[in-house]
DNA sequence: ATATTACTGTTAAATAAATAACAACGTTAA
DNA sequence: TTAACGTTGTTATTTATTTAACAGTAATAT
């Protein structure tokens, strides 16, 4: 399995969910530049990324779009689902939740964890909650690598740490903080914060 | 104004709340180092980032957090309140602007827009709620220059259009889709999905 | 005074990413 | 059969971004 790089690995993502509209909509051939439309790239930078996943189309029929999903699924998509947890089930929390449930995707949130007790022992969203002090225990039995910070912005480094414990290796993290933690550790910031100042930026220029 | 990268205007923001926080706890003056670490990311590139706003601290006391703010909050920040608008009132929808309410920032949720009469014509986290037919009378009428996307998938880009019609020239867009708009537009894509994938990739290597 | 230290600002090098250029190939039309 | 076309895959070029290197500077200690 290659390397891919962050910007690859994001755009193939959206490769994927684009091919898979297209099969739904019954298609089964396209070429670079439709696909690259769609995605909102250069169709020289899609073939790019194609390239590096080993996967070939033809000069005349372009991809074909089964086939080109099963490359793209085999490089970033694992085989077995995949289990996600989630931590504070606040506004936020419970919205992602609402936001994940029912894809039937290979990905999937299957636990929840808060400190509150009136969400503790509830499923939410098809999603079982329980105690902060439980993340440890849940995470391992259910060899979850993947999780979801959606707690205030104080609590969020010490969830961040005790997710590390746990065996965590890549976290989504909402909380408007920068997360300190080892290197061996992938850390996507959705900051809504800062993606709207971002946003607000580039509207006055 | 120099013309920052995206990257760089997105570290300054870090900056920015990390040394309103500083303040905030007395401090006043602070190291690159100390800065960085906070921030994530390197003192140099800090230091590099920091020249490209034009401010200098001194060698022997580092920064003056009130005036890095200052400097900081000319290049980045409008003068004058910022208004934002929100399209789509679901559960994503409300959890942001529960999310934003309060902030004491310059930028501001002042209108909400939904087709569910039910949202029409309440406040929300202390935003007010118009039907989607009023985006382009109410976005002209406030000045709104940015807007946030928290529609269903399949309405996104029609609504992106009218945002667009109505003189939209940033978005911070949830929906699951890469928006098709003229150049000119600003979009920022914060796509959980997509993000997710990522990170459970990133987490199985 | 003067050397030392610990920092900053800036230029230079290295790395990463996007774009362009073009050969190779199957299909179609003459 | 052969030439022309439009597409892909790949290598080269350019551009952007990050990292490193180092001179300049104020404070401190000798």
């Amino acid at each position: 399995m290659a390397d891919l790089s962050k910007k690859t690995v994001e755009r193939l993502c959206v490769y994927h969910r684009e091919l898979l509209e297209l099969e739904n909509e019954g298609t089964d051939h396209i070429f670079s530049h439709q696909l690259a439309k769609r995605a909102g790239v250069s169709p020289v930078q899609l073939r790019h990324d194609i390239m590096g996943i080993g996967y070939s189309g033809s000069p005349a029929r372009g991809y074909e779009i089964s086939e080109m999903l099963k490359s793209i699924a085999k490089q970033l998509l694992s085989t077995k689902q995949q289990n996600v947890a989630i931590v504070g089930i606040g506004n936020l929390g419970r919205a992602i939740m609402a936001y994940f449930h029912g894809r039937r995707e290979n990905i999937r949130i299957i636990a929840g964890f808060d400190s509150d007790l009136q969400k503790i022992n509830r499923t939410i969203s098809g999603c079982y909650c329980y105690s902060m002090n439980d993340i440890e225990r849940i995470c391992k039995y259910h060899k979850i690598k993947a999780a979801i910070i959606a707690v205030p912005e104080r609590e969020a480094q010490d969830i961040a740490e005790k997710l590390s414990q746990a065996g965590i290796r890549g976290i989504m993290n909402f909380a408007p903080v920068r997360l300190v933690l080892p290197d061996s550790i992938y850390v996507e910031n959705l900051d809504m914060a800062l993606t709207l100042e971002k946003v607000a930026y580039f509207a006055r220029q």
